[in-house]
DNA sequence: TATAAAGTCTATTGACTAAGTAGAGTATTA
DNA sequence: TAATACTCTACTTAGTCAATAGACTTTATA
């Protein structure tokens, strides 16, 4: 499962790549229109910023932009940046690979395999499901707005 | 990730599944065998055996066997039952579909379809690969043994 | 140039869960 | 009937999740 703050980062990114592009809009704006407590939201914003995939500027008529264009943010990076790798098991993941603390011998693991199995499998949808092609379905589910 | 439970449930069932068919094993066997905790295996058979997945007797020579043979157990039953459903979202799962919480519009909700797709492609992985095949994949790997 | 408005940063809280431990209870069999 | 092994419930400890708080810094503008 993902977290909550993970669901809430991919809602704010959404939020944020539904704008013309460009602008930028305001944590005040975001945590209202995304419904996300506003505190936590700039917690989650601030991280995506030191990963490049936002941008800020402060002071008075400050906020948020998006650090790219819209098709180049995969949800699987705004993922990984909040809850940390794809995979069921850190040593199934290949971004963050670490072997298993009490895991016999890795090689002839019967388990690993199927693990690196789904882990792929997900990695290739997130990977390729950008912001951009989730405004697309957005317009196809909902044609009146 | 999966718990620490589940890969150990994993783990005891299919060092159950490697057992002659239809013979046993004790908790303590097995416990050594996969490198459990004791009595935290304890715990896990015990959750396996309510759903059906292991049978036990108790008493002198007790000990736990496979509720049903090594093809018909998949992977997705042994982690549905230790850690939950296997989708990212509640809203995104079949076997334990649950509405989010905050969510405004579930049916043009531009998030929980590309949770859906993973979700089907876990599933997809995960309920056909079966004990037998991970024995399968283990002699394949460790062709000594 | 003061001040209001906005992002930045660190700490704290409370509830919950994960992982493991403990021990008394119950069934079986030699 | 004693030994052995599964059963059940409770407990502990550490850590994480979700959220909140508040002081600090930057920027625009009146």
């Amino acid at each position: 499962m993902l977290s909550q703050k993970a669901r809430y980062a991919l809602r704010a990114m959404l939020h944020l790549a539904a704008q013309e592009p460009g602008t930028s809009r305001q944590i005040a704006d975001i945590a209202e229109g995304a419904n996300i407590p506003r505190k936590f939201l700039e917690q989650i914003l601030l991280e995506l910023k030191r990963r490049g995939l936002v941008h800020s500027h402060r002071g008075r008529h400050g906020g948020y932009s998006l650090g790219r264009p819209v098709a180049g943010i995969s949800f699987a990076e705004i993922i990984r940046i909040i809850d940390g790798p794809l995979a069921l098991s850190p040593c199934a993941s290949r971004t963050a690979y670490r072997k298993c603390e009490d895991c016999e011998d890795e090689v002839t693991c019967a388990i690993r395999k199927s693990l690196v199995d789904v882990r792929d499998a997900t990695a290739r949808i997130l990977e390729h499901h950008s912001l951009a092609d989730a405004l697309a379905d957005r317009r196809r589910l909902k044609p009146g707005a």
